[in-house]
DNA sequence: AACATTCACAACCGCTTCGTC
DNA sequence: AGACGAAGCGGTTGTGAATGT
């Protein structure tokens, strides 16, 4: 059934394309395969009706999305995931791969800078809707960070409803500018700490004022402290903006975790890995301001601590904790936890690591699931099996298998999942090194090393 | 000016789904 | 029921323009 295409490929010429308008004028669209043999086009069916789709249809609204298509991506994707050719039913004349390419390159770009994709009531509205299964936000994959390890849709995360439009709209007046600011033009103006990178981007594109469009924003972006009162009381979002981590922008805990897009506000850099990978790290106040948006950070706090951080500490971190970081995360922090509990010779070396975990009851890894997966989802049966193959590897008892399993099929939920997922929130984020009483900023591990942990690997000695 | 890098977009590839026989 | 072909879909790659060094 391969499809073969022996004929010409790369880009059509448009004599090329004419012969494909007039021939679908005359036949209609369909049988693809049979324009080779009645037009004389020589590209195969596949690539004629890709060609059709995405450039010569009548009905295709050409140009740059508006600012309303952008914000209907957005809702889209948080909705249905990356199912391309339903956000593009839903968007007249607009082509799924127009949709792919856009989310692909602007929106993750906001993943890569560490800024929210989704507006935080986006993700504060989640509600689980077993019976209408497609309709489900999607963590937003991390490919952009190097770890093609999952799908996005392998995260199906529950139904969000989008009751706060208007607030909605609020965020989004400048998040779709926000999309159009290279990352090297907010590195040079403000956002650099955001870009944990070694080598910094060179391009420095146009003025902000270019990009960015909200009200009294200046050139003066780079300063946060200079951003005017207007925009940063105009939101939740906004209240946090002028923050200097990205959950400042009033992206709920939860939400960040869905969103795995974070990135070290500080972290220091010791190797390309920290370039493409998000460091999960989170100011204390960061939990307060999903419950409670209003509380203020203290604006360079969390960058302090971090500074203060002794190395060593960051490398334990690579043993991680799941507040914020996902299914997998927290999966990959159990093996990690189990296998780390019973690893003596890293005893001293993971002191800290170790009494992170016991400050962390299973019960928090359990909760965090309890939030976000239904036991029946295909993502959590998936999960299972694959720490059932990473623990099989490493060693792990059967009980250990078990244990996590039991977190996966998590059941018998009292509290409305936002009620769960915020009372949740609070028991990850308690006292404890990476927790929220310190302000110190918590960091997400190297995946690879995790995944090497996992295999058997002594991560934890070698640093 | 030459080269390197980044970005956006078009096109391709491989897999899945659907319809027909 | 299953084989087959067509179409659909999502991920990935290729390419040229823009920009920086």
């Amino acid at each position: 059934m391969r499809e073969s295409c022996h004929l010409k490929k790369g880009p059509w010429t448009s004599a090329e394309d004419a012969i494909l308008v007039d021939y679908v004028r005359k036949n209609g669209e369909g049988n693809w395969n049979a324009v080779q043999k009645h037009s004389g086009l020589s590209r195969c069916g596949k690539s004629c009706r890709l060609r059709w789709a995405n450039h010569l249809r009548p009905d295709l609204k050409k140009g740059m999305f508006t600012p309303d298509e952008e914000r209907r991506i957005v809702e889209l994707h948080a909705k249905l995931g990356n199912k391309w050719a339903r956000m593009a039913a839903e968007l007249p004349g607009r082509t799924d791969n127009e949709i792919k390419n856009f989310w692909n390159t602007r929106i993750k770009r906001l993943q890569r800078a560490g800024l929210p994709i989704y507006p935080p009531d986006m993700c504060l509205q989640v509600n689980i809707s077993p019976e209408e299964g497609h309709n489900v936000a999607s963590m937003p994959n991390q490919d952009s960070f190097g770890s093609n390890l999952f799908q996005s849709d392998a995260f199906e995360l529950p139904h969000v409803e989008f009751e706060n439009l208007e607030l909605y709209q609020q965020y989004l007046s400048y998040s779709p500018e926000i999309l159009n600011i290279p990352p090297k033009t907010m590195m040079s103006h403000g956002y650099g700490h955001m870009f944990p990178m070694s080598c910094p981007p060179k391009q420095l594109q146009g003025s902000v004022s270019n990009y960015l469009s909200m009200p009294n924003q200046s050139s003066d972006f780079a300063c946060v402290e200079n951003y005017d009162e207007p925009y940063k009381s105009s939101s939740p979002y906004d209240s946090d903006f002028s923050t200097n981590d990205q959950s400042s922008f009033g992206i709920p805990h939860g939400a960040e975790a869905l969103l795995s897009s974070n990135f070290s506000p500080s972290e220091p850099l010791s190797g390309p890995m920290n370039m493409e990978l998000p460091s999960y790290q989170y100011s204390d106040y960061q939990q307060d301001s999903w419950v409670n948006p209003s509380v203020p950070p203290s604006l360079f706090e969390s960058d302090d601590s971090l500074i203060q951080s002794p190395p060593t500490k960051r490398a334990k971190s690579d043993v991680f904790k799941p507040q914020n970081s996902g299914l997998l995360e927290a999966v990959l922090y159990e093996s990690q936890k189990l296998k780390s509990s019973k690893d003596d010779s890293c005893q001293q070396s993971s002191t800290l690591m170790l009494d992170d975990v016991a400050d962390s009851p299973p019960k928090d890894c359990e909760l965090e699931f309890e939030a976000h997966c239904d036991s029946n989802s295909p993502s959590v049966h998936s999960a299972a099996s694959a720490l059932s193959e990473h623990t099989h590897v490493s060693g792990s008892s059967s009980d250990e298998l078990q244990f996590v399993e039991s977190i996966l099929g998590c059941n018998g939920m009292d509290e409305t999942p936002n009620q769960m997922a915020i009372s949740q929130l609070d028991d990850f984020l308690g006292p404890g090194p990476f927790g929220h009483d310190n302000g110190c900023v918590r960091e997400k591990p190297v995946v690879t090393d995790v995944i090497a942990t996992l295999l058997g690997e002594d991560t934890c000695c070698g640093y």
